[in-house]
RNA sequence: CGGGGUGUAGCGUAGCCCGGUAUCGCGCCACAUUUGGGAUGUGGAGGUCGUAGGUUCGAAUCCUGCCACCCCGACCA
């Protein structure tokens, strides 16, 4: 393996493909478009999983799993929402196979067609309304707090390892509410659930926003989102909340009795971040030097790396470092012990930089005489030695890997201010776009047609339109029609 | 799916134009010396040249199909 990765500076993409791949995250499987998570990989995803898992039932939502096959007929029942997937779309249609006559292999039998296809669910909420029907009758099954932790597969032209592969893992929450407001809180609390687990879990500061009609999700009447803007200043959706109206409830005759004797349709919702995540969470972060992670989501937070000759001296600093370690872990920090002989401790040094290892223990004879430690910092690539008589090594680390995910937060917060542009004039967004990117905070007209026409101009979308944005009369700066208050515009991934 | 490019040992590559059985570096194995930022020396192993055909006495090299990956578009989370 040749050493040093590529420089962001010079090919962002290339650092990243590199980075994945280089810092065991995820490979390129034999079968096109779809990935390889590895163990390294996977254990981040997994520890996402489980906070994001936490909020979810905190919230009252509880676990199910739905099929992975859809019949075809299923994903017509909603109109816009075939649309929007149809052209990604994996069909079963056959179900056996049997030995070719020529001796070449197996082949497809053709005695074998299935009656009605299957589609491989590029989402799930046509077999989940269709099951939802059954389960709910009164206003009393209201409301219904589903989420799955499943794959999906969209079938993909155009691939990236995370960000976009043609099979991918995520949740989807799907809920049915007895009334619109109820289900567009519901909506909201999602999407907050989702901000809160990006900024204080990922050190992720986003946009909470809301949807163009252009870019909303196929089948909703509202998307709610939030937007994380990367270090090529390129934004990334990282997660979406849908409130769907009535209309998946129509299209799945989902009613339900009301309190005051009625008949009506029920609201839904759905709600899912994915794998994408983890894409995000490698480019808002890491450096030339590997993978930078937050100590709330990293596999192992603490790496303790013992600098010896001899196996006299491995046995005394194992014996401090198994000291420190019980320390540690009391904390609730997950701590490794690298004690192979196989590598030099430049070599593991390097190593761990690149896998992003929040926080790095060095121990050596020196160390030993002195009552030291060298802890270096991932994020900041500085080192300090630390006397462990000074206070407890627990106390010391717990607190220092506050202070990494505070300031790895502050860091993207800080570098996203910097990339968000107020805009005012076309050339001054075209400049801006060109030369520094990030968001465009712009007046828009509001009008789809002119949202395309920025695209096809210059490639930018509306990432979305700010929860928090203040009512400012302007006007749109490509029309110069009157505009109710700004959106925010990136090149997106 | 359109346009361009690449595919040679685990990884990165030379050779290809001009056909004669494959170069170098990293990594791997053994031994020795090493160990506070990717160690050094000596010896060794490892290759259906992406894949399937074709041309030829002979193909990594020329021709055709297919596959995969990368870059740029269209599409998308």
């Amino acid at each position: 393996m040749s050493k040093g990765l590529p420089k962001r500076s010079e090919d962002y993409s290339q650092w990243y493909n590199e980075l994945v791949k280089r810092a065991d995250l995820a490979e390129n499987s034999a079968v096109r478009g779809c990935m390889v998570i590895k163990p390294y990989g996977y254990s981040i995803w997994e520890k996402m999983q489980a906070e994001l898992d936490r909020m979810f039932k905190e919230t009252g939502h509880t676990n199910a799993y739905f099929p992975l096959f859809i019949p075809k007929s299923f994903l017509s029942k909603e109109a816009s929402h075939v649309e929007g997937f149809a052209k990604e779309c994996a069909v079963v249609t056959h179900y056996r196979l049997k030995n070719a006559e020529d001796g070449s292999g197996v082949i497809v039998d053709p005695e074998a067609k299935l009656e009605e296809e299957l589609i491989v669910r590029p989402t799930s909420e046509t077999v989940i309304w269709s099951t939802y029907k059954n389960w709910i009758q009164s206003y009393r099954d209201l409301p219904l707090l589903v989420n799955q932790w499943a794959n999906v597969v969209r079938w993909e032209m155009r691939t990236r390892l995370f960000l976009r592969t043609a099979e991918f893992l995520w949740q989807e929450g799907h809920t049915a509410h007895a009334t619109a407001k109820e289900a567009m809180d519901e909506t909201m609390q999602m999407m907050n659930v989702y901000a809160q687990f990006a900024e204080e879990f990922m050190a992720l500061p986003v946009v909470r926003g809301r949807k163009t009609a252009n870019e909303r999700f196929a089948g909703a009447d509202d998307t709610l989102c939030i937007e994380a803007m990367m270090q090529d200043g390129k934004a990334l959706q990282a997660g979406t909340s849908h409130f769907l109206g009535q209309n998946f409830a129509k299209a799945f005759d989902v009613k339900f009795a009301t309190k005051e004797g009625g008949l009506d349709f029920v609201w839904g919702t759905s709600w899912g971040v994915s794998t994408r995540l983890m894409g995000a969470l490698i480019m808002a972060h890491s450096d030339d030097n590997g993978l930078v992670l937050p100590p709330k989501l990293a596999p192992t937070q603490v790496v303790i790396v013992p600098i010896y000759r001899g196996e006299g001296e491995l046995e005394s600093i194992s014996v401090k470092a198994k000291e420190i370690m019980t320390e540690l872990r009391k904390k609730g920090i997950s701590v490794k012990f690298d004690d192979r002989d196989t590598h030099k401790p430049g070599w593991k040094f390097a190593e761990y930089e690149l896998k992003g290892v929040p926080v790095r223990i060095a121990m050596g004879p020196r160390d030993l005489e002195n009552g030291t430690i060298e802890i270096a910092r991932r994020d900041t690539l500085t080192k300090e030695t630390f006397s462990l008589s000074e206070m407890s090594i627990g106390e010391k680390i717990s607190s220092l890997l506050e202070e990494i995910q505070n300031s790895i937060y502050s860091k993207a917060f800080q570098f996203r201010t910097e990339m968000t542009t107020e805009v005012n004039s076309w050339d001054e967004f075209k400049k801006v776009l060109e030369e520094k990117g990030g968001f465009l905070s712009a007046h828009w007209d509001g009008t789809s047609e002119t949202e395309e026409k920025i695209k096809e101009l210059t490639k930018a979308t509306i990432r979305c339109i700010p929860l928090d944005r203040k009512e400012e009369a302007g006007k749109c700066i490509l029309t110069g029609n009157p505009s109710v208050g700004r959106v925010y515009f990136a090149k997106a991934y």
